[in-house]
RNA sequence: GCCGGCGUGGCGGAACUGGCAGACGCACAGGACUUAAAAUCCUGCGGGACUAACCUCCCGUACCGGUUCGAUUCCGGUCGCCGGCACCA
């Protein structure tokens, strides 16, 4: 018997081999391949088994494309460091932010090598270094320059626990999505992005991108483009008009009420005396309401405000009304209703006994006692004038032009995409490079002193009144202005924590370069991505801000791609038991380190893959990785044992050898990492089997050993030596299936009555229909009954015969 | 409410463009080896009927229906689960 299978003296070995004779090198001319990991968080709790997923998902794409194409693998790893959870542990144990990162960081990078992944540490960052954040300031300054920040006084979205203000992205179902917090509102003086002026590249863009549709429509559903119409309505017995946005202009007649925002800047003045105090009571309490109130407030309020609107149209005279279900902040604010013909208004005019006038008619009719709208543009229009008569659908789409060729309104899109709230009142981020100059107002910090370092501080704690802790430090508050030289303040705020890890991934190249951000050269060699991976959790967020970002730094001449992320993969998540998220409260968490150590890194990376398709979420139970450490063991003896072997390949073995190789790519190319290993078993199975009944050729074994390679690249480094190769399994190149040598000269067929499988039979490869109706029906014999209808044969698959 | 995805053995899952459903693995059961156990190897493993056993037959991919010689796959409807959006006019 042979040497027995040792993964840890195995592992070890490579490891200490790859680290001096690294596999992955740039020689200038090799094609790059830039495969990029979402760097994580470092938090003190490590990472589990659905971490490492998705970086064995990558790693094992890497090794392929660097056997398959002889690429130079780019794949780098970071750190994502500012933010919250390392502030609260500072302000709990008092410790610096940065120390119990640098912990974090050495803990985690000590567990992702255990991966034995293809990182280069060379390229690695970490957003808090000095060194990184410059460039995230300098990114800061320059849109300042362009006019894409800017600082608004506004209602935002609060998290009171947090106690800092949130962009629209990182409200989930009106909670905070970090903590769970119910969101306020709270006015306060912010930075914004203007992300708003990207939105229609941001959306039509989308159509480049080889992403998950599921996330491409995400990102479009948040962008959210709606083409329509703004109408101005006249306000009878005032000058001033109220303009609506509405995306149905062709149900213009059917208009029998508006509806302002409470916010809206006429909202109190159109009340009349008898009105004047509900109106002003309404708008006072809109304004307490916080955003999950008015969000679970499933009926709708609202008050009259005694005025009326003119349609401009057919003249008509419509109550003015305003109710919260208007957004301030979309379209104009104000609304015309059409209660015959949209669910809310319906609802809103029932519910206010306002009339209901049907403009669309519904298979052909107009409804007696309407019971709920009629939504769909599709009919003949009824009840609207001129219009009478139109096909809704066509008229929905000409009418925002007639209305502005009527100098009614004019034509318009709108988007529910907002401007992005980009302060934080916390101090474990990026300190916002301004200056407030009583003279000159916000003043950027020069270029050529950025970075602006975070300030040390006494205390951590949120002050929870709008402001950063950085406010308590006057020696690094007061300043001068750059401009003037007149004494001013800094702005306290810090950026949020995707400012970082919006950039990132073009920093890694050069990540070293004190001059610039990225050196065009490289840039140019080593960009864009080629393909990303990570969790569907930032569809929009990172991968949104991202996108913005670098279509930003495209405008100004920085990169030469205006998409960052060629392919996206996203991997499922790894759960326990019941699909519960893994988590240290909920005490499922399953730590890699113990599996390493028993059944090593090889099989664990295996099992990874094994555990179910890569794109869905899965379950995860320590017993299957057996299953996967029997079969390297297996592998493993065979090998060995037939390593010498002299056997001159038969044709049977060149055809295994040859759909292997075809089957395994085939699956690879699909991403379908999960029937790869399960591919794996099937054909050490046959080859085993073939190796007890005549041996086996050591051609077939090494093939085995490179297409393992990338799966189990210890395994199959160590392997590939022991069969006489020198240099590394991962300089060889990926084989190519000889088709030719796969054709099989008898193919088994199922042979079927009426459709039903009765039995299976040999034939011929290239037997025509009638030879094999033939010999299917002979088999058959007694079995076949009746009247033959019908006789099918579908090569290589099945022989039907139909009977009455 | 709207949009998207999914539903296959005890379990994870497989099935290419409609063509032998349950590959591969886990768990389980029986056997071999062993003083014994572990490890390893071999065999069985969706449900039911018939049978001493083999054979054979029937049912079966959430449910109901359709298209087709043939449906896990396509179409219509119902139920359930998951994800996204959530008054965006």
């Amino acid at each position: 018997m042979a040497v027995p299978y040792n993964h840890r003296e195995i592992e070890q070995k490579w490891r200490a081999e790859w680290e001096k004779n690294p596999v992955n090198v740039n020689d200038g001319k090799k094609p790059k391949y830039y495969c990029l990991d979402m760097f994580p968080y470092p938090s003190g709790n490590g990472l589990h088994v659905g971490h490492w997923r998705g970086y064995v998902i990558s790693d094992v794409w890497s090794r392929y494309k660097m056997l398959n194409g002889g690429h130079y693998i780019i794949h780098p790893m970071g750190w994502d460091a500012f933010g919250l959870p390392a502030e609260n542990y500072a302000i709990k144990m008092g410790v610096h932010p940065a120390k119990s990162t640098a912990e974090n960081v050495a803990n985690i990078k000590k567990q992702i090598n255990q991966i034995a992944a293809l990182y280069d540490w060379d390229m690695e960052v970490n957003t808090t270094d000095p060194e990184f954040y410059k460039w995230t300031q300098w990114i800061f300054v320059k849109m300042f320059k362009e006019g894409l920040a800017y600082e608004k006084e506004m209602p935002i979205n609060w998290c009171p626990s947090c106690k800092t203000g949130l962009a629209n992205e990182e409200v989930v179902n009106g909670k905070c999505e970090r903590c769970g917090e119910d969101v306020t509102k709270k006015n306060l003086k912010q930075w914004m992005l203007k992300i708003t002026k990207y939105a229609d590249r941001l959306l039509a863009d989308l159509d480049k991108l080889d992403w998950p549709e599921k996330v491409k429509k995400m990102q479009a559903d948040w962008i959210g483009k709606s083409y329509g119409a703004e109408v101005d309505f006249a306000i009878e017995g005032r000058e001033e008009k109220i303009t609506v946005y509405t995306t149905r202009p062709d149900t213009l007649h059917g208009a029998t009420f508006m509806v302002l925002a409470p916010e809206h800047a006429m909202a109190a003045s159109l009340a009349t005396p008898e009105t004047k105090e509900a109106v002003d009571k309404y708008i006072f309490d809109a304004s307490m309401k916080s955003n999950v109130d008015r969000l679970q407030d499933k009926e709708k309020t609202g008050v009259f405000t005694g005025s009326y609107a003119i349609n401009p149209l057919n003249g008509a005279k419509v109550p003015i009304w305003l109710s919260d279900y208007v957004l301030a902040d979309y379209g104009t604010g104000a609304i015309m209703c059409v209660p015959a013909h949209d669910d809310r208004d319906f609802e809103f005019a029932k519910k206010f006994d306002i009339p209901i006038i049907q403009v669309i008619a519904k298979d052909g009719k107009e409804i007696e006692n309407m019971t709920e709208p009629y939504t769909d543009a599709v009919g003949t229009m009824i009840n609207s004038g001129e219009w009478n008569g139109q096909e809704s659908a066509v008229l929905k789409k000409e009418a925002p032009a007639m209305i502005e060729a009527r100098g009614l309104g004019r034509k318009t899109t709108n988007y529910k995409l907002r401007d992005w709230v980009f302060s934080r009142q916390r101090y474990w981020g990026e300190p916002i490079p301004i200056v407030h100059c009583p003279k000159c107002g916000c003043v950027p910090v020069p270029e050529n002193e950025l970075p602006l370092l975070l300030p040390e501080v006494e205390s951590y704690q949120p002050t929870g009144t709008g402001e950063s802790p950085l406010a308590d430090i006057e020696e690094w508050v007061n300043t001068t202005c750059p401009q003037c030289g007149a004494p001013s303040k800094r702005e306290t705020n810090t950026m949020p924590q995707w400012a970082g890890s919006s950039w990132y991934f073009l920093r890694y190249v050069d990540s070293k370069n004190s001059d610039e951000l990225v050196s065009k050269e490289k840039a140019a060699k080593y960009l864009p991505v080629d393909m990303y991976i990570g969790g569907v959790e930032h569809a929009v967020l990172h991968l949104l801000y991202s996108r913005f970002y670098t279509k930003f730094l495209y405008d100004i001449g920085v990169v030469d791609f205006d998409e960052p992320f060629t392919k996206l993969f996203n991997q499922g998540m790894i759960t326990g038991k019941n699909g519960i998220k893994m988590s240290k409260s909920k005490g499922n968490v399953v730590s890699p380190d113990d599996l390493v150590e028993d059944y090593g890194c090889d099989s664990l990376r295996m099992y990874e893959l094994f555990v179910g398709p890569p794109e869905l979420d899965s379950e995860w139970d320590d017993r299957g990785i057996d299953g996967v450490y029997r079969f390297i063991t297996r592998f493993w003896n065979l090998v060995m044992d037939h390593k010498d072997s002299n056997v001159v390949a038969t044709k049977e073995m060149i055809k295994l050898r040859n759909k292997m190789v075809f089957d395994i790519t085939q699956r690879l190319e699909n991403f379908s990492l999960n029937t790869v290993v399960s591919g794996f078993m099937e054909y050490n199975n046959k080859m085993i089997d073939m190796a007890k009944n005549g041996g086996i050729d050591k051609e077939t074994l090494k093939t085995a050993v490179t297409l393992l390679a990338p799966f189990a690249p210890h395994l199959s480094e160590e392997l590939w030596h022991e069969l006489g190769e020198v240099g590394s399994v991962f300089h060889t190149t990926w084989p190519v299936a000889d088709e030719a040598a796969m054709v099989d000269d008898e193919k088994e067929v199922a042979v079927q009555i009426n459709g039903k499988t009765k039995l299976v039979i040999k034939v011929p490869a290239d037997i025509d229909k009638e030879a094999a109706i033939a010999a299917g029906k002979e088999a058959l014999g007694d079995k076949l009954s009746g009247t033959i209808v019908k006789e099918i044969y579908v090569p290589g698959r099945i022989i039907n015969i139909v009977a009455k």
